[in-house]
DNA sequence: AATTTAAGATGATTATCATCATCTATAATT
DNA sequence: AATTATAGATGATGATAATCATCTTAAATT
């Protein structure tokens, strides 16, 4: 039974929804598109008629998910002061409550592995993706261009980095790791360029 | 045909290392047992003899894959002042080389996301896996007990971030990403426990 | 030397999956 | 109102995979 226009665009969205919590706990080869579909509450079939394949699906899905992403992060970072705001960051985004939603979290921190053993069109999607929430947080920082961006970097791939080995470990490990990375020392070298001792 | 003691042996062997690089290369659903089979030159019917499932391979391959990580760590810091270790290290795990060579590189950086979707026991051997490699950092620092385990955690997880993010992403958002962590801020911050400014 | 055991090969078995052809009923268009 | 296009459902299709039963033959054991 054919749906109107504006039926067809809430399946679509209710797809890319589905999606995109899906790949992020499950894996994209531990997601079928049947899957999605059913968590959609559709029928496989129909899956075609709004992406060409589960790649088109997978761009899309992550497409959503770091747009997600970018906007929470500017929620959270904005009446920060610039010192701030990567450590605010690192501990928002390690938080127990984040870590455990992996559903809902950062597709950086759920996917980086799979998409890695993606297609190019994927990987264009996800650094395009990955730059989008660097420069939401470099554009909170103070400095020389160049440097607030490398700044948010670091201490974007080392939350990032703690949170996907956490996951993968026995809770004492993952503790140890997280804890680590949310200690003052941590978050406080974060909060200029430079090191100094 | 009957093989001998030691001909098992070393199917065994020839088994584990195969599968400890077609994991990493292919990731854990990636890989099939018959693969595993193939490339050690063996047919896939005999493999139950060596082990009782594919998680059982994994584990048995995640344990090889962590002893050469940590063996070829020890070589790499023994000379090193206590001060150069985490940077050398960092600059080490981001060399272009290291980045390009997934089967042969760290499980982390390779297997994370997978791990964190396969079973406890799968996560207990990857835990003593991430353990064993931060204690090889931690023993070559200086200063308390806990406060060099916690640097070497953090330089852990920031190079293991940047390495798993940059081979996700297209070839110029992972060139920024590496730059930016094997920087002379970068780590000269992990030098010591803190920071200052 | 005879007997027993087991390593590895072959070939099911059962399950899952991505994709597509076809059908049907309704929305869009005329 | 009649016609056409199409969203979604149903049910192939062809491929791949984990595991296991069985067979063969040579190693271990006696």
């Amino acid at each position: 039974m054919r749906q109107s226009r504006e039926a067809k665009a809430e399946t679509h969205q209710a797809v890319v929804t589905a999606a995109s919590r899906l790949f992020r706990e499950r894996g994209i080869e531990g997601t079928s598109v049947g899957d999605v579909m059913q968590a959609a509450n559709r029928t496989h079939g129909g899956f075609y008629r709004h992406f060409t394949s589960k790649e088109d699906l997978l761009v899309a899905a992550l497409g959503r998910a770091f747009e997600e992403m970018v906007e929470s992060l500017e929620q959270a970072t904005a009446g920060a002061p610039p010192q701030r705001v990567l450590g605010g960051f690192v501990r928002g985004y390690t938080s127990p409550g984040r870590v455990a939603d992996v559903a809902g979290g950062c597709p950086v921190a759920a996917l980086s592995n799979d998409v890695l053993r993606s297609t190019e069109a994927v990987q264009a999607e996800f650094g395009r993706g990955v730059q989008s929430m660097i420069a939401a947080l470099a554009q909170r920082l103070e400095g020389p261009e160049g440097e607030r961006e490398a700044r948010a970097l670091r201490a974007f791939a080392m939350a990032a980095g703690a949170v996907m080995i956490a996951r993968a470990s026995d809770p004492a490990t993952a503790a140890l790791l997280l804890e680590a990375v949310r200690e003052d020392p941590a978050t406080a070298m974060l909060a200029t360029s430079g090191p100094a001792a």
